[in-house]
Formats: C-alpha cells, structure tokens, sequence
DNA sequence: CTTCTTAATGCAATATTATTGCGTTTTAAT
DNA sequence: ATTAAAACGCAATAATATTGCATTAAGAAG
C-alpha cells in the first residue's frame, strides 16, 4: 500500500464519518464541512479512506452512494466485511446494523468476497 | 394506478430485460437498443416499467444503477420481493439468484418493506 | 374506420454528480 | 532546514439524470 499521508480534510471527513451514526453521501459531507474543502478533495480523500479500509462505500437501492465507518467488532469470526443496513424511505437515513448476521447458501461456483445486504422500509425513528 | 399505453419502446425494453440474464444500465438498454428511442425516453420508459412492477432496479455497491426482471416464482411465500444478486468484479455483470433466500432477524422496531442483497466476487464463468 | 383525448415521445436545455490536468501548497522523512 | 512527492485548489470536462414544451401516436369512443 502506498503512503498516505494525514491531512487536515482527512482528519476532519473521517471523524465526520465515523461520529455519525448514519451512512454520509458525499454531499451530505460536503455541506457539513461548509467550504473547509474543496469538493475534488472529498472525493479523492473519501477514496483514499476507502483504500484504506477506515470507511466503508455503500450504495441505496436507488444508486446513491454513501460512506459509513463501520466498526470492525466482529473481525474475529468472519473472512469478508458482513454490511447490513437499513435504509429508512422516510427520512433516507441508512444506518448499519452491526449485530444482524444473515445467514445463506450460494452455488460454491460463486466466490464471493463481499456482502452487501440493504434492508428498506421504515426505520424507528420515523415510525 | 395511472393508465400506460404499450409503446414500442416500452415494449422493446422490457423484452430487452425479460430475455436478458443479467441486469442492464441504462447506458447498456441504449446502446443495445442503438438509436430505437431517445435516451429520455429510456429513462422514463424504466420508471414506468419500475412502477408497474414489471422489472426491478437494484443498485451496485458501487452505485450503478441496473433493471433486471426478477420474476415472481415465488410469490406464493413471501410478502415482499427478495432480491439476491451477484456483482462480478471482473465481467461487472449483475445476475439473479433466484432461489438463494437469505435468513435474517433484525430489531421487530425497523419496518422491512424490500429488500436487496447483493454478493460482490466471481461469478462461474469468470473463476 | 375516423375522431379525439392525453399518454408518450423527441429534442434542447439544464441540473446533478464525478473525473482529470496542472500548477501550488503542505506533509513528513532526512 | 531541506526536499521529494502526496495532497490540494481551481478550472475544465465528462458522465449521468431531469425538465419543459411542442409534436406524435395509442387506444377508447362513436
């Protein structure tokens, strides 16, 4: 892996991201941080920080794209990153699920290396 | 529900999805398509077809997004649409696991209303 | 088969989102 | 303090999606 260094974007999109307790688009971001900035460097830092494994890329049902540190607890018992998260329609918040573990068979000729499980509905919060 | 007329176009797109394995973009419907309709078109033709229940958009964990004609076998058993798809990494194709079902339990708080489930890796003919 | 309402289309314009090139700034190793 | 290159800002460009409006055509009614 290539060095990267801490910059001050970096420093402050990742405590963002990982303070937050819902999946950030990259406007959303965008619009939190208010000009400390430039929009190309969102992009280029949220891409470092997904090479970096700190953050994690997830995308709505619909195509929007978003970041969401999850929090490696369960390293231990699991190879690939097991993303659940539930995507609210009323208030377009997508939170993960840490602790729901879903369980499945595939044809082996299929080598999976990620998991990306996405749950719509309604979420607590708006119900 | 609204009243829809069945236009060429709209014919020709969702005979596109129904025969086709994979999930198309719509880039993908246009360029196979080559000039039939108008790129606006396309677009609203998919929504039409999205609303009427008659194909399914589903995103990639990259954010592409791709309609696909899941069809209801398995309506008997099931409130809602379980999707399980397979992302290639190589050949970047999005292809339906009908008959793989998850199992999951999550927080009876959240309202699950759709569901997507999408496995990143390689597929069969690419390994 | 002709008429008629309006859904659907094409085209142009505009909006939104993402990427690239390049000169300048800043990090952090020496 | 010096210095190489990673990271940045800015402007330009690309890629993707949406909207407005005049025109076309689907299909219901006569």
């Amino acid at each position: 892996m290539k060095i990267t260094r801490n910059t001050t974007s970096k420093t402050a999109i990742l405590e963002l991201i990982s303070n937050s307790n819902v999946a950030l688009s990259h406007i959303e971001i965008q619009n939190i941080l208010n000009g400390l900035c430039d929009r190309v460097t969102i992009y280029r830092v949220l891409d470092r920080l997904v090479n970096e494994d700190l953050i994690h890329k997830i995308a709505t049902p619909e195509g929007t794209v978003k970041y969401a540190s999850c929090n490696h607890k369960h390293e231990s018992h699991s190879h690939s990153h097991q993303h659940v998260h539930f995507n609210c329609e009323k208030c377009l918040d997508v939170t993960c699920l840490e602790n729901v573990e879903p369980v499945f068979t595939i044809p082996e000729s299929y080598k999976v290396k990620e998991m990306n499980f996405t749950l719509t509905g309604i979420c607590p919060k708006c119900n």
